[in-house]
Order: structure tokens, then sequence, then C-alpha cells
DNA sequence: CAACACGTTGCCGCCGCGTCAAGGTCAACC
DNA sequence: GGTTGACCTTGACGCGGCGGCAACGTGTTG
């Protein structure tokens, strides 16, 4: 035999690798160090070349190296179906999961061009729109705290909480609903238009979606963001939006009652 | 305002992330770190959980960290679609490969209840099935041969190069060759038997291939491969290979020349 | 003999965190 | 009092698949 091989960046460029992978390679344990030249370079043979290609193979399908690996060992085949069939069923997933969020990406795209701040879903973007943009600091709290709860997909009727307090009917018949809350930011906690509010909140509130609201502020998640919104507010504004909530908590009772 | 905030942990189970998450944005800029308790410990405000939900929400779409923290500079959304719509043209890109992955793998999964070696295309595969196992060294290098060129998506003809060598009519009529091309491993490169094989190997091409059979052993790529080939031979074989391309050679110039 | 293209080993960087490690803090139970 | 246990703090390493750089040797060419 004429024993003249190839060097490392002539097999890497039969193969169409660059020399860093071969050597990874080797380090790996996916293809065994071939002899070497005197002056200590790899004198790579036919069958490194036949390996490394079967390799790239294996590589531009998806695999692992570690799975390459365990294939190569194997060696005689009935383990790689297996493992082709895996993969093909982790591929498809991975299909699925980039098509869902090319669906959610085309929505925003949509809503972007009717609205700049388009992360969050229609029906938010909505009322977000709605809400006065300055001068009262409870509105610019429930634009964060609608962006927030928008972020979840379900969201459990935080849009409806907030709409009735600006719909132009319940402002032309004066309850001001902001204005009054935001006059309470010093009073003391016992005030008598806390509880007059409180229950105006309340009343504005549409019935058949006051059990769903009252629900969802009683639970889990949505009732850790209202702890934060309550810590933005004066005791006086904290304490009216607890007994907002505790009025509707007792309407939702009621009403069960009556059903049963 | 009442100033009890949340801890790292009630922030990131509220947006659904780790605390490793939370001090992982912090680091990055994405999220600004908040004021310290009097033991040192972060205190969380609405403005935080806001910041956090939009950075989750970016993130899950699938844009990167740095994208994200981009999007949160420019703050006024414009920029925001540009991103968005690259997002989508990239993972439509992914989509492509990844179909294009499943496509090969479906080859894969048929051929591989055909056969175990299911690495290489399908004519590939054909071929190897009849190559003889055993006794020859010449078979052997041929399917190491077949297996690499087979990775390549064109295959440029080395499937029909070496076909005719093992068909049956061939073998009947007693041409031998790779037995022939054994029994020169130690035979002088002069042997008037190298000439003769030679001559004989091209004629067992079918003429229609010789010209692409001509081409394809003369440049680049395969012409590689056939050098690492060649130094897995005696010097006799390897001058029989080399006459015998050099014989298809002469015969395509011919052809080119009498078509012109 | 200098330039230049190749080879050698080895270590850092990337991304988005997970996962220890080695402590400090706080409320609840004995 | 002490002792769990659940939380918090900073810091460092790990992963996958290499790319890139450093610091050096080697071999061919002008």
């Amino acid at each position: 035999m004429l024993h003249a091989g190839m060097r490392i960046g002539e097999l890497a460029a039969l193969v169409g690798v660059s020399t860093r992978t071969v050597r990874h390679y080797h380090r790996l344990g996916l293809l065994p160090e071939p002899e070497r030249l005197a002056n200590g370079y790899r004198d790579y043979r036919l069958r490194d070349g036949v390996v490394l290609a079967r390799v790239r193979r294996l590589a531009e399908l998806g695999l692992s190296l570690d799975e390459i690996r365990d294939v190569l060992a194997d060696d005689r085949g009935r383990d790689l179906r297996e493992v082709l069939a895996e993969l093909d069923a982790d591929l498809a997933r991975q299909q699925d999961a980039i098509a869902a969020r090319r669906r959610r990406l085309a929505v925003l795209l949509d809503e972007a061009d009717l609205h700049p701040d388009s992360t969050v879903p229609p029906e938010m973007a909505a009322v977000l729109r709605e809400l006065p943009a300055g001068g009262s600091k409870l509105a610019e709290l429930d634009r964060a705290l609608l962006t927030m709860v928008g972020s979840k997909a379900e969201s459990g009727g935080m849009a409806e909480l907030f709409g009735p307090l600006i719909e132009p009917e319940a402002v032309a018949r004066g309850h001001r609903l902001y204005a009054r809350l935001d006059e309470l930011a010093d009073a003391d906690p016992r005030d008598p238009r806390v509880a007059e509010l409180a229950a105006d909140l309340a009343d504005h509130l549409p019935e058949e979606m006051a059990v769903a609201v009252a629900a969802s502020l009683g639970d889990g998640e949505n009732g850790d963001w209202l702890r934060l919104v309550s810590a933005e507010l004066s005791r006086a504004q904290a304490e009216t939006f607890r007994r907002f909530v505790r009025v509707l908590r007792e309407r939702a009772a009621n009403r069960e009652g009556r059903e049963r």
C-alpha cells in the first residue's frame, strides 16, 4: 500500500466541515484518532473519511452528537430506527410549536397595524385605548394591571372589571369613579367616602360578570396582582378596593345561595 | 402608599418563571434592580411585575433576550414590528428546514425496513446490497467509497461506476474483475496485467455513462475520495485505477471531439 | 531567510438559564 | 432557648456544537 493519507484540512474540506469540527469529534470519541506522521500531523485514511461522512449525515439529520455516538457504538443499526423515529416525533413537536408561535405572531402583526403597543391581546388593547392617558394615577395603575393580566391567555374577566369604570355613560352620570379614588389619596381609611365609593364601584359592574370577577379577584394569580396594585395605593384607597371586592364576594355568595 | 412589595419568589411565581430567571434578567439589564429591604432582599413593586411580564411575552414569542432589550429600549414600538417580521421570516425558514429533514427522515425510515444500513440514499443501498460481503479487499473499499459518496446529495455517477463490476453477466463471462484486482496486490506496476485489466474495467462501463464518470473522477470532491482509495492499494492496483481513469478520459475527449 | 499556509494544543465565548455551593434571614414549632 | 424548614443572597460551573484566538512548530515557495 502507498501510505500517503490526508492531513486534517484536506479531510475536512473533503467532507465539508472545519478542521475544528474534526478535532472536536476526536475529543468526543466520535472519530478515532488516526496515526500520526513523524511531525505530529494526523494522517487520515479512507476509513476515517467514511466515519466522518457518516457522522455528518446523522448530524445533518438533527441527531445530537451523543446520540450519534450511541448509534455508532451499537453499530448494527436496529437501534438507529428507534432514534430516527424518536427524532421524527421530536421534529413534529417542534413544527407544531413553531406553527403556534407563527399564528400568535400573525395576530400580533395584524394588531400592530392598528395599535403600536401590540403585545397584549386584542380585547385588552381595546380597553387600554379607552383609558385616560394622563391625570389620574389610578388610571395608570389600571393600565399596568391590564397589561400584566393581558399576558395570560385567559384574562379571567379583568377586562370586564375595568371596562365599566370608563364607559361614557358612567362618566356622564357624574360618578367620576377614578376622580373619586384619586380624592381619597390622603383620606383616613374610615372616611365615609370609602364605603360609598366601594358600593358605587360594585354597582357599576354588570351583574352577570360579578361572579366571575369575585372569583378571579379572590384566588391565586389575579389576587397576587391586586396585592401589588394595593401596595401602590394609599391606605384609604386600598381599603376602598378591599371593600369593593368584599361586596362583590357577598353578592356572589347570595346569588349562589338563591340558585340552590 | 403601603410599601409592602413582593419578594423575588413571589414575583417569579406570579409571572411563572424561576427566581434564577429573574436574577438573570437583572444581570442582563432587562429588568432594573428594585429597592432592597433592610435584610438585603429585593423588594419588587408593580412596575417590576409589568416589565417582567412584558419580557416574558416577548421571550415566549421567540425573541432573544438581546432583541428584547433593544425593543424595551426603543420603547415606542415602531421598531417592534420590524423585529417581529424578521422573527416570522426566521421561523418560516426553520419550518422549511425541519420539513426538509422530516422528508429525508421519512425516506430513511422507509428504507430502514428494507435494509439496516439506512444512512445512504436508496440507489446506493441497492448497489451495496449486491457487493460481495467478504473475500475481496477491493470490494470492501468499494463499499466504503460508495458509502462516502452516497452522503452527497448528487452522487455524481459513482453508483453507475461500480455497478458493472458486479453485474451477473460480467461475472458469468469470466472477467472476474475484483479477483483480478486482488491478484495484482504484489505485482509490479509495469506488469502487463495492469493495462489489460484497466482496459477491461473501462470496457465494462456502459458507454453513455463514461463521460459522466470521467468528469466526476477528474475533479475536486470525488477525485479526492479516489486519492484516499488509492492510498489503500498496492502500487500496481493504484496504477490500474489511474490507467482506467485515463482511458475513460480519453474516450470522453474523443466523444466530445466527434460531437463538435 | 522571510513570508505564508498549514499543523499542533488549549482556553474563552456563546445562550438561557439549571444546578449546586456556602452562607444569611425569618417564621413556626418544640 | 434551639431547631427545623422555607426563603433570600452572591458566585461559579455546566450544557451543545463548535468559532475564534493565542502561542507555537512545520513545510513549501520566492
